[in-house]
DNA sequence: TACTTTTGCTAACGGTGTTAAATGGATTAA
DNA sequence: TTAATCCATTTAACACCGTTAGCAAAAGTA
């Protein structure tokens, strides 16, 4: 009867509570480390408990994903609070953008999926040639005989790979961009961080 | 005695039939899917075996992300001498690097770290505002009031992404960048793109 | 009090990485 | 040739994992 509302509550407070369990696992030791009984055991019952509020592993990380985005969102809209100029909203968003990963880089990974599985440390256990150092040879060569021999060929070559790692992983993670769209993205950044070079 | 070669090459062939098998596996149903067990299975023997070649699972998928490496140092120095001038072979070079991603995703996966856990079709499970939502609208405004209404809306907010989020996931998977280095690219981008906007 | 529903548990299935012990065949030494 | 050693390989086991089925006890309802 009049309890009805009160075991409603309830349920929702083991709702709350499995994923506050999942949650603090999940920060500290990576989404990889979540499990079924850990999060039971967490909150003292056993693992079948949590069948009863998701559907399996995978809607209980879409859910923690869900609160990253939330999260995030929020973040944004405080950023741009901030500021009247679109130009200054901007750049103020995206910087907070980059904090949000690095404040929250569990979210981050599980939002965005960034992860390795094996740490491989490149560029030290890599006795071949990195592709670093083949873009670099380049792109010193470029600077070389550019208008502005002072140009940090690190830099330059760490915001190629950027763009384009960003425009590659988006695309994986988030598959099904328009191929025209990636394209000319592509082709204009490339042009364009070439172009900043040479001068 | 003399067979001692034979030895040596019976054993490095069973080591090259491990890495075949488990890159048959990781290349059709991606590298999370990859096991000892399977493996094994698919080349006649119990799982044991790959530890007398193989500290354990990471150094195959470490040994796996190695030849990876390999072939994509390969793709870029094929590109590079395509080309004489460093602007051009630059170019090439970039549009190598994003078709191995492609071509070979399981790879690209593998050695830089991208990769879903829960596939959460992004934007669709989300009822509440996405970050392409609130950066989009700011973008928008700046467009307008810009030179060059026509500008892609879209198309810059991708660029804005790429950057930022390859820049992350750069540090996130190599963690140890500098951190300098990283600001002074992180407002070079973002500075730089908002002028392309407002021209 | 008797019946039904719910709640949580135990046990189990099939899978994972990994290690220790047993087996069996080939190689070597007597 | 026989005995001893060695090495590859297997079996068995441990400790986990996600997930499901069945059961017991508790709670709510009549």
């Amino acid at each position: 009867m009049g309890s009805k509302e009160r075991i409603i509550k309830q349920k929702e407070d083991v709702r709350n509570k499995i994923i506050a369990a999942a949650w603090r696992i999940v920060k500290k030791e990576g989404w990889q480390a979540m499990s079924m009984r850990k999060i039971a055991d967490s909150i003292d019952y056993t693992a079948p408990i949590i069948y009863g509020y998701f559907d399996n592993k995978d809607a209980l990380l879409v859910e923690l994903t869900r609160q990253g985005f939330l999260k995030l969102a929020d973040r944004l809209r405080q950023a741009k609070a901030k500021h009247k100029l679109p130009a200054k909203q901007l750049e103020a968003m995206w910087f907070t953008y980059w904090d949000f990963a690095f404040d929250e880089p569990q979210y981050y990974k599980l939002m965005f999926g960034v992860d390795v599985n094996c740490y491989c440390e490149m560029g030290q256990c890599m006795e071949t040639e990195m592709p670093s150092d083949i873009f670099s040879e380049v792109i010193e060569e470029l600077v070389a005989s550019s208008n502005n021999p002072n140009t940090d060929v690190c830099k330059k070559y760490y915001l190629f790979w950027s763009v384009i790692h960003g425009l590659i992983s988006i695309n994986m993670v988030n598959k099904g961009k328009s191929d025209k769209l990636n394209q000319e993205i592509l082709k204009d950044a490339i042009t364009g961080i070439i172009r900043t070079i040479v001068v």
